[in-house]
DNA sequence: CAACTTACTGGTAGCGCTACCATCCTCTTT
DNA sequence: AAAGAGGATGGTAGCGCTACCAGTAAGTTG
């Protein structure tokens, strides 16, 4: 005889539930949800007490469709695995864990057509914000990112172009720093070694290119890449490479940390000096650079930082006041260590 | 005069609209997207390009509010920047890569009661299904998984009493088969170094501890923890207390790679050879310890395979077909190298 | 050939929430 | 004291989709 209840949703409370219970009106109790400045004192308490007593959780199925905007926020980055992005993403969730934004996260796998394809699918969720690794998306995701109707903050470069907001640093600064401070430890014939040549490996290089060309150092047999997903042992594969091309190398900028190890075991293993025979620079500076034997001279980037300044860039624009700074360069430091200290 | 298309839906095609222009009821055209089979070719035809001419993509919100249903898995893991579960979570991305199942991503910050309050916030979106690390939940936890009206997998652990399905393999029988080699290969007073010390690590060292008792070799001073989180920074610090507690090691079974790592560096650094003078053996396999010189000894872990074994699972269960096979344990293999071949 | 399946297809009625607008109070202002 | 302003509250009408059930046409059975 009484309502069959909702024949679907498995008997939890819904707001008319508390409404009753609370004696108010259905949107009385969606307001003292999330307006509570909007509601007198009373009425909150009341509405509060019969949400504890009946254990309500608001359905954000349900508040995404009436509002047309899921508390989500869409995270794209190229690899998970890639300490570096695990690091940003860290940063992203930190920053996030306090509000009722969820976050929902795509892998590209480095791919441009993979990229497109997961903005299509987030799209039609309305997400609240969408934060993307890069700044070299194609049109078509250009595009989907203009007319996602949310904030859309790009993350781990600079540039004078973004989409909306853009936090990170200059890749080919850092390049270019790294090989700058070789060249002054002593350094001539410098080689670069980078896996996977994603745009910020290709900005690093052009930092290299940059230095050893003003130094008038450059040579073409100098630089060793290859399209191959980074990993250590592809460090100490690559470095190989490098001196069979070239065996009076003196010293190597790696586009990332683990081929900076990778090289570092291949020349233990080889027996070369370092830093006396040969000099190795990374690119991060993770942990385990500092601990390396020798320790090993990187660029620290600031992606935890990265990642926490997206999330207060876009929440500012959420809440509708946008940051006066819709570019935000962290900038990085280069670390001197034991690897180039000729 | 026509009537206002959605005032907040923002203009995009409806299945209204897409039902109109095919000449069919709405529902049919629901069907012809999630149950082709139950609609005659003809119509499908039609339906079809209506969608393809009008850009139709269904809301998932819409969808999941009337289905009381969400396409999402929810992931739980301890941590991102562990490489560890980064690599399961590629396997669980990988494997729903194809499906219309999105991912969202939680961090326990190896805290129960995040794990809690994650589960919490995962709930009420009725997602598709639930892959959470470990097995020691909380009493809470576990009944908010009992309850989540959806399949659930626990991963990269073994146990008899899984809250519904449970892929992974012995932390302890590894730890054992890690400290059992050690002591093969001649080492007597070997040391076991954990940080963060989670379930998994304690019982990688109850593995170890089993190993020496059932040799007579254990000694409460071999044995040094700290709740400190993992890093290789951390590994050097603590083969330094070890050694300092200990003088006489012979060799340490460290809880994971990145310790192994940070001990095979101190040695380096303090110039005590390893194999001989110390053996190393780490856990996880991380590729870098194939590299490492000399090679460190590991036990490998199906990471990547737990990701995509915990899927395939779900997706059995979701589809109405439970597999025969609730639990499922991918074993570990122990990579002998370098690093203990005394 | 009536009764009964077995495909298909569609209408109706929500899912649980919020946008929009109306209403009802105060409290000022002139 | 009338008019206006502003705050608090509620009713109505969907958001876009799918569950449920009904209905129709075609094939099957005795």
């Amino acid at each position: 005889m009484s309502k069959p209840r909702s024949r679907r949703g498995g008997g939890r409370p819904t707001i008319a539930d508390v409404a009753r219970k609370a004696g108010v009106g259905a949107i009385t109790v969606s307001r003292a949800l999330r307006e509570p400045g909007r509601v007198s004192e009373d009425l909150r308490r009341q509405i509060q007490a019969a949400v504890d007593e009946l254990g309500y959780v608001p359905d954000p199925n349900a508040r995404a469709l009436a509002s047309a905007r899921a508390e989500v926020f869409g995270v794209l980055v190229p690899s998970l695995t890639n300490n570096v992005f695990a690091e940003v993403v860290r940063g992203i969730y930190d920053s996030l864990s306090d509000s009722p934004f969820r976050i929902q996260l795509g892998h590209t796998h480095y791919s441009g057509l993979e990229e497109e394809r997961l903005l299509q699918v987030f799209g039609p969720q309305r997400p609240a914000a969408l934060i993307v690794a890069g700044i070299d998306q194609t049109p078509t995701s250009r595009r989907l990112l203009e007319t996602a109707g949310c904030p859309v903050v790009q993350v781990m470069e600079t540039g004078s172009d973004p989409v909306d907001m853009l936090v990170g640093f200059s890749h080919l600064d850092g390049g270019r720093a790294a090989t700058e401070h070789m060249i002054e430890a002593g350094y001539r014939r410098i080689g670069f070694i980078g896996a996977r040549m994603d745009p910020r490996s290709q900005r690093r290089l052009a930092g290299y290119r940059a230095a050893m060309e003003t130094a008038g150092l450059f040579d073409p047999r100098l630089v060793t890449t290859t399209p191959v997903p980074s990993s250590v042992p592809l460090g100490r594969e690559l470095f190989r490479d490098a001196l069979a091309k070239m065996p009076t190398l003196e010293g190597v900028f790696c586009n990332n940390d683990d081929i900076a190890l990778g090289v570092l075991f291949e020349c233990h293993r080889a027996a070369i000096a370092v830093p006396k025979t040969i000099g190795i620079t990374g690119f991060n500076d993770l942990d385990m650079m500092q601990s390396a034997f020798p320790s090993i001279t990187s660029i620290r980037t600031p992606r935890y930082e990265i990642g926490r300044r997206a999330v207060a860039m876009a929440l500012a624009a959420i809440s509708g006041k946008r940051p006066e700074q819709r570019i935000v360069d962290l900038g990085f430091e280069l670390k001197r260590r034991e690897s180039t200290a000729r």
